[in-house]
DNA sequence: AGCACGCCGACT
DNA sequence: GTCGGCGTGCTC
């Protein structure tokens, strides 16, 4: 009898997997997906059983043993196993760390997690009161509490004043269980009426459940695209089945879970960054264990485990966070609709400004499009305006129009929203008198004045210093601050209206709490100024604002980076979409140098879609994506050289660029110094999949033959949301 | 990534 | 004489 092979990924940035023997003290039937702890190095590590090995990679008297089985039942079931298999496979990516990322991390380590708090109890189903003794006087009454209540939490367990011994008592009794996440299951809020556009969209995704479906739900803002999504998943639940619900990062507000656990008591559960790690567990249990049918989260939960799944909805599919932005840059709306198809369910990717990809897709006939233009409730989408600001006297970086379109709005009772996407006081710090700028020791930027903290911050690495009292090289102390930022605009803009001005941004925000606080301050409706970020743009909504100011956005619409005109795009129609949600009619006034831009012309008179057309007819033309499928290899070392050498390297080793595979660089990036290190990048284009693929590959055996060391870093980006 | 081994500088 | 710097090599 040959000795039984298991073949493990363990979490280690190496593009490989490792055998183990599976001694027969373990006894199990080897199952993969189950978590093991093995000896690796000098080490124990968690790794992850892939599959039964068919002969070792090395001779079998070489292998070590597993040392432990860690889990009951695989914490990676079948296909999820898979799909991380293939999304390790696709990303070129280590496999060990992928199917580790797709864990909660209480379940990286070995040590069993102490299994989460419950916080919820009720009866168990038959239980007969009768069988305990008269004299448990605590027992009977708290088994009374429950008949009474249905289920009882931690809380409510207290004010009744009952002590936590008694319910200990109970549950070894096995008269009591913990209860699912949240209350009773039951009926949830009835939803408005849907209209016709809605219910069309409604009906081709509910027949559609089943199968693998791709949607693509066109739908402007205030459109009722979550209502949609909402009658879809009542129809899927009624089927039995589950929902995965994706939110961009931002979105999941406690308003947006609100909203889904009204409709749908009982039956909900989240997974986000916001939760603590035996939170998350809780919740990620929940769901695998069917306590749960649908599941709300950001980018990681695309990994939940939803046994019975039946519905994926990927909202706002044109965010770039549902893209990681380092280690393994998985997209998770990308990955949503693979196991849409793996799991043979429909997918709506749901969007007012949809991606550029996605818009390609349903032309292709690969996307079904579903398309909502009424907006719901009486309200009329808020046209945008073009204020050209070509030689315009400027004041706190507000041309005349938007002065008086502001103080009118705030006259009427009504609040305004200025957008502008630069935080910090001023972008540069400039000495009069020589000229010398406040620059950021590791990086090739600017800092940033912080004006209430006194500091110097640089918005690329952690760097922070003191604003300087004098000029570090004339030791004048007269200084320019030149350009806006938002901390400068509300402090300016305090002075000169009476009304509040508030400032949403991640400064104003970081504190624990004090989101909400602002949210709800201006949800109070009394007119005011609100000055804020991208922050601003997403989430959530205030009802009383009717007058929108894009303060600068021409370096972004215009910009040389083929996806930045995109994203800008979609940026600014976001915060448009703020204005006038209620019953009131809004106002859009966007500041430009360029009025006459015909891509602003077109997206302003003609709508996104025509603006999107635009651009992809150019991408096609470029042969950019999607009409072709690129990757960017980045290098950073501690010289600039260095990382082109490397790059350099792998370029001679991929195949000569032909009619379908093009190469770019390396090229050192746009700042090339970053947090101290340098930075150049391979971009690689191929006209098909396959051909990318297969050059990737290559480059991933040379690069892990070269002994890089720490000196250099290097790391693979498929479909990358830029170029650099 | 970790972790050990290994070979050169300033310290009780 | 040793403590400790991080270069380099290896992990079933």
């Amino acid at each position: 009898m040959p000795p039984l092979l298991v073949s493990v990924a363990i979490p280690c940035p190496l593009r490989r997997r490792f055998d183990y023997l599976w001694p027969d003290s373990l006894g199990r039937v080897i199952e993969a997906g189950l978590r093991v702890r093995v000896p690796f190095g000098r080490r124990e590590v968690v790794g992850v059983v892939i599959a039964p090995a068919e002969g070792a990679a090395v001779d079998a008297s070489r292998l070590k043993a597993v040392s432990e089985v860690l889990d009951e039942r695989p914490s990676l079931s079948p296909p999820l196993l898979s799909l991380g298999l293939w999304a390790a496979d696709y990303y070129h990516h280590p496999v060990g760390e992928c199917l580790q990322q797709m864990l909660p991390v209480a379940l990286r380590k070995a040590a069993t997690p102490a299994r989460a708090k419950a916080e919820r109890w009720q009866l168990c189903a038959g239980v007969d009161v009768s069988t305990l003794p008269p004299q448990a006087k605590q027992q009977r009454a708290l088994c009374e509490a429950f008949r009474e209540h249905g289920v009882l939490s931690r809380e409510a367990l207290g004010e009744l004043g009952f002590s936590r011994a008694t319910l200990r008592e109970l549950e070894k009794k096995a008269l009591v269980e913990e209860a699912a996440t949240t209350a009773a299951v039951g009926g949830g809020v009835q939803g408005p009426p849907l209209n016709d556009e809605q219910q069309q969209a409604l009906v081709a995704i509910t027949d559609a459940l089943g199968q693998f479906r791709r949607f693509l739900l066109d739908g402007i803002t205030g459109s009722g695209k979550t209502e949609v999504y909402l009658r879809g998943i009542e129809q899927c639940l009624q089927q039995g089945r589950q929902c995965l619900v994706l939110v961009p990062e931002i979105g999941l507000t406690p308003q947006t879970l609100r909203r889904f656990e009204r409709r749908f008591p009982g039956r909900v559960t989240s997974l986000h960054s916001g939760l603590a790690d035996s939170e998350r567990l809780r919740n990620w249990q929940a769901a695998r264990d069917g306590h749960c049918d649908i599941v709300l989260g950001t980018r990681s939960a695309v990994f939940a485990d939803l046994p019975r799944l039946g519905l994926i909805i990927v909202d706002e599919e044109h965010d770039a966070s549902y893209k990681q932005q380092d280690g393994w840059r998985y997209s998770a709306r990308d990955i949503a609709v693979k196991r849409a198809a793996d799991q043979g369910c429909p997918i709506v990717l749901g969007s007012a400004t949809p991606s550029l990809d996605s818009l390609h897709n349903g032309d292709q006939g690969r996307y079904h499009l579903l398309r909502l233009r009424q907006r719901a409730g009486e309200a009329s989408e808020a046209a945008i305006r073009l204020v050209d600001i070509r030689q315009q006297p400027l004041q706190d970086g507000l041309s005349a129009a938007l002065l008086t379109a502001v103080d009118a709005t705030l006259a009427a009772g009504n609040q305004v929203l200025l957008f502008l996407n630069r935080r910090g006081f001023a972008p540069v710090l400039q000495c009069h008198h020589c000229g010398w700028i406040a620059e950021c020791a590791a990086c090739d930027a600017r800092m940033t004045v912080h004006y209430k903290r006194r500091q110097l911050r640089c918005h690329h690495c952690e760097a922070v210093r003191g604003m300087p009292r004098t000029c570090p090289d004339c030791d004048n102390a007269e200084w320019l601050y030149e350009g806006p930022g938002t901390e400068r605009l509300e402090m300016n803009l305090q002075k000169r209206f009476r009304e509040r001005v508030l400032r949403i941004d991640r400064d104003s925000t970081s504190a624990k709490g004090s989101m909400a606080a602002l949210v709800a301050e201006v949800r109070q409706g009394e007119p005011c100024i609100l000055v804020g970020t991208q922050m601003l743009a997403k989430g959530h909504h205030f009802p009383k604002v009717t007058l929108v100011g894009v303060l600068d956005m021409d370096a972004g619409l215009f910009s040389a980076d083929y996806r930045a005109t995109e994203s800008s795009a979609q940026l600014l129609l976001q915060v448009a979409g703020r204005a006038g949600r209620a019953e009131q009619a809004g106002e859009v006034l966007l500041q430009t140098h360029c009025p006459q831009h015909p891509a602003l012309q077109t997206l302003v008179h003609r709508g996104y879609r025509q603006f999107a057309s635009t651009l992809l007819a150019e991408r096609r033309l470029l042969g950019l994506p999607p009409f072709s499928y690129c990757a960017v290899i980045r290098a950073d070392a501690v010289t600039l050289s260095e990382a082109e050498d490397f790059l350099a390297t792998l370029r001679s080793a991929l195949a000569e660029p032909a009619n379908d595979w093009h190469m770019v660089g390396p090229l050192p990036a746009p700042m090339a110094r970053r947090a101290g290190r340098f930075r150049a990048s391979l971009i690689l284009q191929a006209d098909t999949r396959g051909r990318l693929h297969g050059q990737l590959q290559r480059a991933c055996a040379v690069a892990e033959g070269q002994r890089a060391g720490q000196r250099l870093r290097w790391s693979i980006d498929v479909d990358p949301i830029d170029l650099f």
